[in-house]
DNA sequence: TCCATTTTTTACCTACCGGTCAGTAAAATA
DNA sequence: TATTTTACTGACCGGTAGGTAAAAAATGGA
């Protein structure tokens, strides 16, 4: 088996793991067995069960923004990019929410400032966050969005408010009151 | 030391260590130092690590419900009660956030059907957010909220919504948004 | 085919986990 | 005063956690 072929299944073990049970839930063992592999291979691969988780949630991060922001070029009004954003967000979370699942398991501890996987980890969930208020932001500007929405915590709201174990329905419930909320009077 | 004291003094260190390291990533020798109190004295109080954990869900449940729906009453109108819900809701954050960490901690493993604990404490959950739905199902009834707005999912995007790490402007917009989006076009 | 390098397995370590238990001092009750 | 209960302690248990060292196997170029 090849250098990467192996490397990969590990993450992916992970990965599920991580999203089922969090990171303090999961032992490298249950993930060894998870990728069919021996536990001391995961150690040749990753340094510490904390570079292993730190990996994977970069690699999940990557996606979701990947996805989220994938073709957003295509809008050319800033009430389209932000209603693809949402729409690409459902997507998202109904074909394969496991990212989510894991961003829902360790959000609380995106605050322990003091362990440095924490730390790294919270870095990385804050350029995406920044990354959606920054639209929110410059729609703002554009007056298509209200202008007493705070950019940040929209894009909070945005992350937090869909729930990866949701109906459709309820998504879309979800996408609809932010999307009301957003925007200003002059759109309606 | 009288058989309440040791036990809420358990409770409140175990409280406060859950909502900073979540519920497997916190021993009952660190929640023992943090109480200060022997960890065989926690066994003496309470039988499991499990039981610990589901005692401090409960309780800070209840304290989130209570201050939820308080004087809720006092209002007439359904807007009013909702508003009020979610002004309870800030102040609550604001002012003890630790309850709030907790579910944020432990939202994830809500899922897990595996476990009894985990069963017990989704129920507790989900009682709140039906509680939660069934208000805004009424409001919708009586065309104060929106007719396409789904009530269990508003209520989870209510619940969710908040993050107890934010700034006061965040979380005003997040009521905001939610508020604007919630209530029906005739309300405006 | 041989050999050096990469990949994987076997065997093992120490620290700490949740939990138990025999015992005890002091308070309550009889 | 004698007995029972309450609140608490410290030593200890089996098991498992993350992690390591070294041997074994696979790989691939000469």
């Amino acid at each position: 088996m090849t250098q990467n072929d192996s490397r990969l299944k590990i993450i992916n073990a992970a990965r599920k793991a991580f999203a089922e049970k969090g990171h303090d839930g999961v032992s490298m063992s249950e993930i060894a067995q998870i990728a069919g592999v021996k536990k001391s291979l995961i150690y040749y691969y990753f340094p510490s069960k904390e570079d292993l988780f730190f990996d994977v949630w970069e690699f999940s991060i990557d996606e979701l923004e990947g996805h989220l922001f994938g073709d957003i070029e295509g809008e050319s009004k800033y009430l389209g990019k932000i209603k693809k954003v949402l729409k690409s967000y459902i997507d998202f979370l109904t074909s394969r929410n496991e990212v989510k699942k894991i961003i829902l398991m360790e959000k609380g501890n995106l605050s322990r400032i003091d362990e440095n996987t924490w730390i790294k980890a919270s870095k990385r969930y804050d350029d995406l966050k920044k990354r959606i208020s920054e639209l929110i932001l410059r729609a703002k500007e554009a007056d298509v969005v209200a202008d007493d929405v705070d950019p940040k915590g929209a894009a909070e709201l945005i992350l937090n408010g869909f729930n990866p174990f949701s109906s459709v329905e309820e998504m879309k419930t979800v996408e609809e009151i932010i999307l009301r909320g957003l925007i200003s009077k002059k759109e309606i």
